[in-house]
DNA sequence: GGGTCTTAAGAAAAAACTGTGACAACAGAT
DNA sequence: ATCTGTTGTCACAGTTTTTTCTTAAGACCC
């Protein structure tokens, strides 16, 4: 598991490297939002800690920026009681924000949480995603799907288990035009199972819950 | 999840609004206690944040006021060291409270420890709802449920024990159409026996109050 | 007994979903 | 620039499920 720690106090930045390395953890550290960003598509780290404050591009900007092209867990750093602060990144795409000072032991166990809820999900149905080359896997074998076809999966995958309806996938699929209906999600759903599952007629991956919508198996 | 905070500093109640409306709750504030009384019974919210100290109307005669009607949750907002206000207040049947300044990690706490404690009589019937994946489970096994069927259950669930009359049933479950009757009303609470109850005849889930209504046990 | 509620069955209508096909728009290759 | 295969959109037939509307017999409580 390779953590990348972007936060400019140096000192900080050493705390959480001796930490997390005696945790087992590979650490790459850095403590410039532009140099993250850098790394971040360079080392593909399984998750990011991420500091509020940062000089050059704030760690919002950086959030953003990841979060254009990965789903990568992130979990922010930020001052006490900002209480804005834990709105904004959760909103943003954030996993989950961690305040400073912070206690060692709630890092851990936090980290740990996070990177849990990211793996264990999807590898159940069989099925993994890599955002980064936009490529789908089920049980090993690659998918190839479509802008729109990928773009369901990934809104389903982003809360396995959770029931989308046909609203918000509309929202997030066709987020300008506003005469697409759920004809068109209906459409889509009976296109990513012809792809993904080995029984369309009886799908064990993408299900449909009647009357509310569709979820990822769990 | 609603809660109403009834506070008369405008400044407190800014914070309270931000932080709990950021932690997923909707939030309705108002600065007086005759005022709160109203809002009370308008929005019915799940739990209710009361300042002692209020214009008007105070803060005990508010929870008095309260309680007449219904025993949702009420913690209590209190100046920091007037220990008699902590006996005062749980005597009069508020369920916890908390002393300001406050601390916004406690009164997350809290609240959450209340809502809890509010909402496990859901499990001694052996009913839960997951809203996230739409699913329903009596005893651990699933139960699947039409849309109207899982709207009523989850409208009655909303207040265990409390009374729902038909007019109110009918308008959560038929918002639009005036041509539904209690007859509806009388059939769905009729299939949802059929799939929840054991012995359906003798209910032990969803009862009937004669002459007003239905309610969920508790 | 009279009013209210439960249970039951069934039919008609509406809604939701699946599975296909047609065609235009688009992108990449020649 | 044209060809070609892919993708997105629209449309529709056929199913299944849900909802609505009816009717009616029996239970229950005051």
């Amino acid at each position: 598991m390779r953590i990348l720690a972007i936060e400019d106090e140096s000192d900080i930045l050493e705390i959480l490297r001796s930490f997390l390395t005696s945790q087992g953890y590979e650490v790459i550290t850095t403590t410039s939002g532009i140099e993250g960003l850098r790394q971040f598509t360079e080392v593909e780290p399984d998750l990011v800690l991420l500091d509020v404050i940062l000089p050059g591009k704030n760690g919002w900007e950086v959030l953003k920026e990841i979060r254009r092209q990965s789903d990568t867990p992130v979990i922010m750093l930020t001052a006490l009681g900002r209480v804005d602060d834990k709105v904004k990144g959760l909103s943003q795409g954030a996993d989950d924000y961690i305040k400073k000072p912070f206690d060692l032991e709630e890092m851990k166990a936090r980290i740990e949480a996070v990177l849990r809820r990211y793996k264990t999900q999807l590898k159940q149905v069989g099925l993994s995603i890599d955002d980064v080359r936009k490529q789908v896997f089920v049980q090993g074998e690659t998918v190839s799907l479509s802008p729109k076809e990928y773009s369901l999966l990934k809104l389903l995958s982003s809360k396995p288990g959770k029931v989308f309806s046909s609203q918000e996938i509309l929202a997030h699929l066709w987020p300008k035009s506003t005469y697409a209906t759920s004809q068109d999600v209906q459409k889509y759903a009976y296109l990513l199972r012809k792809k993904l599952e080995e029984d369309p007629a009886h799908p064990k991956i993408v299900l449909t819950v009647r009357g509310f919508g569709y979820r990822l198996a769990v």
